[in-house]
DNA sequence: TCTGGGGTCCTAGGACCC
DNA sequence: TCTGGGGTCCTAGGACCC
């Protein structure tokens, strides 16, 4: 989907189009009705604290504001830029309705979050041009939104195919075109080459895709280990056999939260217990309303100087309970340095368990027990 | 005045078992 | 005087993605 909390947000605050808007921030920023009807609207220069940008509207990026970037520093780039909070359940919402629509034409999809999914076309035989076009006009239809689709050969090219004609593109290509239209993009447009190894690679002298093609597989195992350096070198090469995966299990569930000011776990104690037992519920309650027991709980702390550390305990029975999670939590917090102020606390649940599947295992287990 | 919240996957060491 | 080879589970950290 093209800027899609934005986008959501245009749907219902029309005025704003071809306006730079951002969504992010913390929720004290509502637009005010005006007695005439008019909406005031926050601007990134009024804003005052933490949180980042969640997404920008194609005319914010021209300013040079991207997800990811810190609010304040945003605010110098483009301080006239309308700010608005985050709608979550809205942008679920029409996340289930563009998932709806196309899979109303393809049923073979994989979930990537919120705004992103794989189409497998394979049993298609209609042209990859108006399919596209048929799937675009269907999104559109459910959602009012424009989204951008990339048909290749695999995941790997089309996840690549698709930002490469935003917005509301269509970019095809097989194997054929690798060599003139991947191999001249930075080696980070792959998917799973982040920050880091593309800095490794620049090290290197490897800087495009054709030039990571060229690399020598033996090098890139030398410098990345086997595993990486052998998919280095195939995705390299367009290559990539990972078939969709229609539905998968969870495989952990977490809830953390990033405190407006740094806090000390002495002289803002019951300011932390507090937020540590209310992660611990609402934890609680997502389990319990997905549907999981988690044997596996722990903690993260992310400290004044972001360093972050996580400590976790495997229980001897999955639970799904508030009380349970919090005592365990309570164990993995007495492992961790509290000299330092802290940013942000969170609490996670792995090893889950579908409660669907629970009654015969536990019982099993308690049979087992000496007493 | 830096830097959200929700995830996945990989690596690596140590405990423990056969 | 010494000490294999395989496996699984647990824990911690880090890269990466949406």
């Amino acid at each position: 989907m093209d800027a899609f909390f934005a986008s959501v947000e245009l749907l219902h605050y029309p005025e704003l189009r071809g306006q730079a808007v951002v969504v992010g921030g913390r929720s004290v920023h509502q637009p005010v009705s005006q007695p005439d009807g008019s909406k005031r609207f926050a601007r990134l220069r009024d804003y005052v604290g933490r949180g980042v940008i969640t997404t920008s509207t194609y005319e914010a990026r021209a300013f040079g504001v991207f997800s990811g970037m810190g609010l304040m520093k945003s605010a110098q780039l483009a301080p006239d830029a309308v700010l608005l909070p985050a709608n979550f359940e809205a942008y679920r919402d029409y996340s289930r309705r563009f998932k709806a629509a196309v899979a109303s034409i393809a049923p073979l999809i994989e979930d990537r979050g919120i705004d992103e999914i794989y189409i497998d076309l394979s049993d298609f035989a209609e042209d990859s041009l108006s399919l596209a076009r048929r799937i675009k006009q269907a999104v559109l239809e459910a959602t009012g939104l424009t989204c951008s689709i990339g048909i290749t050969p695999n995941k790997l090219l089309s996840k690549i195919c698709s930002d490469l004609d935003k917005p509301n593109g269509i970019t095809l290509l097989d194997m054929a075109d690798v060599p003139s239209r991947i191999w001249p993009l930075p080696a980070r447009k792959i998917n799973g080459i982040g920050p880091k190894a593309g800095e490794r690679l620049d090290r290197l002298g490897i800087h495009t895709v054709g030039e990571l093609a060229a690399a020598d597989e033996e090098l890139l195992i030398r410098h990345f280990g086997r595993t990486m350096g052998s998919w280095l070198h195939q995705v390299a090469q367009g290559i990539d056999e990972r078939p969709i995966k229609t539905s998968r299990e969870p495989k952990s569930i977490s809830r953390e939260s990033t405190f407006q000011r740094d806090l000390h776990a002495r002289l803002d104690r019951s300011e932390l217990s507090t937020i540590f037992t209310d992660l611990c519920l609402r934890l609680a309650d997502d389990l319990a309303r997905k549907g999981y027991a988690a044997r596996t709980i722990g903690i993260k702390l992310r400290y004044a100087d972001f360093h972050a550390v996580t400590r976790d305990i495997t229980l001897g029975q999955p639970t799904a309970d508030a009380l349970t999670i919090r005592k365990a939590a309570g164990e993995c917090l007495k492992r961790v340095p509290l000299e330092q102020r802290i940013r942000l606390l969170g609490v996670r649940a792995s090893a889950l368990f579908p409660l669907s599947q629970m009654a015969v295992p536990v019982a099993a287990s308690q049979a087992e027990l000496p007493f």
